[in-house]
DNA sequence: CGGCATCCTCTTTGATACTG
DNA sequence: CAGTATCAAAGAGGATGCCG
């Protein structure tokens, strides 16, 4: 993108990111951490390969991405967030929060991947039993899903492994957010199409408290 | 822009406000209120007027600008936020501080409007005499200039008055700069040719303590 | 003058195909 | 796997025209 030319934070910040599907790219990294070509693209639906390269270069140009070369075993590169890349996190988050209440009227047939939910997650849950060992908390919408892990106080994202988790969320996308958000409760969102298996206590652990 | 068609609360938010310009669009009526077109036109160098239309027309249609038609002394309408549209704010400031160290390495053919440091300036600038009765402070770079009010524990921008206000800076962009951020005192500043006029205690009422 | 709409050119995007 | 190459379509930028 060309740039604004304008002396102002905003406008510089634009010009590094505001390039479409740049902010997209720094969600991905945010939440998976590293990161190959593949995965980002998998994690960008309707994204142009060429573009997406494009961007990353020029991500990386600006020292918002590192590539992190092949170490010999495998056979792909890495992408990570750097020092100053990580730091988009609090102006994504608050986009986020204003873009939050356009799901809503959401089209039903936009893409989707569960690990989306990773930001607004962390935001919606709280670990209540910060004392407690960690639990993880699948969740599964539309074909994909997405692990939670909870502990410490904290609700995080949790790279895939190979284990059980010890309970799985799954329904559809509607139903699903309603709960997370905090707009349903357990018995509202299993009269909508909800289902819950696994340790109870993991959902009461984290559920905020259930608003209007 | 044509829709990310993601189920996620950022792209939403980047299909409504992630086209190029919309963003500084919001800047301008966040930091100045009310505008008149050829006033966004002129807070947005370089922007084609018919993309500043497109532009508007959108944010109008997706609940974020409003229009108030001219009353009738007036042949112009006025281009305001919504409540919904202020709500950007948080998302503003958080990119706004992310880009403000790009701006050390900013080109000195940047256009510059001495408005757009309202909102860095009024995170800058602390008012440390809250009892005191409110002051105005201007400033000046490049040609432009941009009242600051304090008062009342706030630093604020303050539309343009006709009486003189308690003090006067100016100077290049980088000094002046370093002087609000904090880089620089009165006196380094002075060394490096800002001038000040007016109350020497307006500055010391709001001036951020020196780091480094 | 304020608020656009039109026309034109140039660049960017999106879709697909292809390569080391 | 990780891109590059190609190309049609959409969008941006600049100039200018129009209308109350």
């Amino acid at each position: 993108m060309r740039s604004y030319g304008q002396y102002c934070a905003l406008a510089k910040a634009l010009d590094v990111v505001g390039d479409r599907w740049s902010l997209l790219i720094v969600r991905e990294l945010l939440i998976r951490g590293g990161c190959r070509y593949t995965d980002l693209r998998d994690g960008l639906p309707g994204i142009a390969t060429n573009l997406l390269a494009d961007r990353v270069r020029h991500l990386e140009e600006c020292g918002v991405v590192r590539r992190e070369e092949a170490p010999p075993p495998i056979a792909a590169s890495l992408f990570h967030l750097t020092a100053r890349g990580a730091e988009l996190e609090a102006a994504l988050r608050a986009l986020g929060r204003w873009g939050a209440p356009l799901l809503s009227t959401a089209p039903e047939r936009d893409t989707f991947r569960a690990h989306w939910l990773a930001l607004p997650a962390a935001e919606w849950l709280r670990d209540h039993s910060p004392e407690s060992p960690p639990v993880r908390l699948e969740i599964r919408m539309g074909g994909t899903s997405v692990i939670m892990l909870i502990g410490a106080g904290n609700v995080a994202y949790c790279p895939v492994v190979s284990d059980a988790p010890d309970a799985v969320l799954s329904g559809k996308r509607r139903v699903v957010l309603g709960l997370l958000a905090g707009k349903l409760d357990l018995a509202q969102a299993r009269a909508a199409g909800l289902h819950y298996q696994g340790d109870p206590q993991v959902l009461r652990r984290v559920q905020p408290l259930a608003v209007e």
